[in-house]
DNA sequence: CGAGTTATGTGTGAATTTGCACAGAGATGA
DNA sequence: TCATCTCTGTGCAAATTCACACATAACTCG
């Protein structure tokens, strides 16, 4: 039973119990019907209608087709129903990811973001490697550092996070804070693994500061955030974490240039769906002061 | 949701996970694959898969596509499954039918059939007005007369019923019997109420004796035999008829151009399935000795 | 009984669909 | 890291399907 619009313009066929009738529910004209018609039944082998000159009536076969048929198109109908409805409703699933450390601050406000709309299952996938949204893992992704330019993702930047240099009471006193940039050069720095990180903030770092000063690198964002509570040297983190940790002294208040843009991504397929759109309308609006 | 093949489509594209996959499955060129997904995508107005290369992954619509047209596909397995099996089956309803005159030789038959293929559910439809093959109305009928030539039906011969001239014992008593044809003159017959009847026996009765002596006519087989029994003269009757009325004398064997050739017609659609087939063949069979 | 209506059925040109070839992009493995 | 493989995507020609027209047949109504 391959062809399955054959077997639809049968079963109007049937249901009308004429031709026309059925050509004219179909939209198409009645040759194309009689010629579906004469082709399932070859394929079948067997006669799914007798042909009197009023009309087709079906054959035991052909009410069997007609029942079977009609679930069919209920189905049909109700899964229609569903996509559409769903394409306007939130609910399902939702997954949202983002980098590890990022969690403290967005939990709570996906949590609102249930709250606001019950009907809706939040999975926040959190972790080091990058979900990848073209492969359905995630439907929205909350990401730092400079602008994604994947062709199939759409980005919009949603917030944008402050950075401040801080440094341990201990660091502080063993060996002071610095006075300018002048008095780098005298102090011990925690920075990224990679100088060529893209984030602003590692980005000032390497330029500003000389490789050698900068005694303690890693890749990972809470290895860093250790090690500077730690007084390993002073290095960038965002005022929640600072605030977070006991016996941190600031350095340098945050500035513009060091903080890094959060951008909202989401795939080309998901990204016009409602219910994408109400969770990226959700986090934008509860962030109008510009921070997270 | 007009378009049931590219839903096919869509549901292979998720089954298989990629266009080629699909596309060989489904016998046709990946193009015609993308094709179909594009068009059935916009129709919706949501995306059903999400595009990498590595292939397509249903999204939470194309998911519930997947669902229903599994359920479907499914279903019209089962539907082939049902009719080409009862192409070769004879189970089902068969429904035959006949004037009511030949009922009391016909039922015995059917019951005999019934009881070889304990499956098949007969149900035989007597009546006067002839019922209408090409309308689905029966399977089989035993017509009498002249070979039926509607186009749609396929009659061939099932036998001769031969036809006796009877006449009551008041009759005889009262009027004697005929010596021969000279003598037709001075009797009264019971004939049939249409001169232009195309049943042999009437058709000679029309021919061999005066409309005169027709002095009782009826279209309806049932009261002529009652009104040959009630002694209104001289009538055909089948032999079996008269067998089971007492008190009847034979006024003439049956002859060869008495006797009414009985046709079993089926309907051209109906004609090539093994149930119709097997009752053919069966009447046929109990019909060898050339009568019923 | 005869005209009108409604239905099926078939040949033919047009239109949509399909298949082919090739390009592009990502994944995989030596 | 480069070659290779698989899969998607698109322009263009071929093939299939479709719609129109007309023929035919049967039923209905006056």
């Amino acid at each position: 039973m391959e062809n399955w619009d054959e077997v639809r313009t049968a079963f109007q066929v049937a249901r009308k119990g004429t031709v026309s009738g059925a050509a004219e529910v179909l939209g198409v004209h009645h040759a194309t019907v009689i010629r579906h018609i004469d082709s399932l039944e070859n394929r079948l082998g067997i006669k799914l209608f007798q042909r009197h000159a009023r009309g087709y009536t079906a054959t035991e076969a052909g009410q069997d087709l007609l029942r079977v048929a009609q679930a069919t198109e209920d189905q049909f109908g109700q899964l229609v129903n569903r996509i559409k409805g769903r394409g306007n409703d939130v609910s399902g699933d939702l997954v949202v990811t983002s980098l590890m450390s990022f969690a403290p601050r967005i939990a709570p406000l996906l949590v609102a973001f249930q709250e606001k709309y019950p009907e809706v299952i939040v999975r926040y996938l959190t972790g080091d490697r990058l979900f990848r949204l073209e492969y359905g893992e995630a439907h929205v992704a909350i990401r730092a550092g400079t602008a994604p330019e994947q062709p199939d993702n759409v980005a919009q930047p949603l917030a944008d996070q402050p950075m401040g240099l801080y440094a341990s009471k201990a660091y502080v006193v063993a060996h002071g804070v610095p006075d300018g940039p002048e008095d780098y050069g005298q102090h011990r720095f925690v920075g990224h693994e990679d100088a060529e990180s893209r984030a602003p903030c590692f980005t000032w770092m390497s330029k500003e500061i000389a490789r050698d000063n900068v005694v303690f690198r890693s890749d990972d964002v809470q290895a860093l955030s250790l090690a500077v509570s730690g007084g390993a040297g002073i290095g960038f983190l965002t005022p929640q974490d600072a605030a977070s940790i006991p016996d941190l002294v600031r350095v340098a208040a945050p500035r513009p240039e060091w903080s890094s843009p959060l951008w909202l991504v989401t795939h080309m397929d998901l990204h016009r769906t409602s219910k994408v759109q109400a969770l990226l309308k959700f986090l934008k609006s509860h962030m109008k002061d510009g921070v997270l």
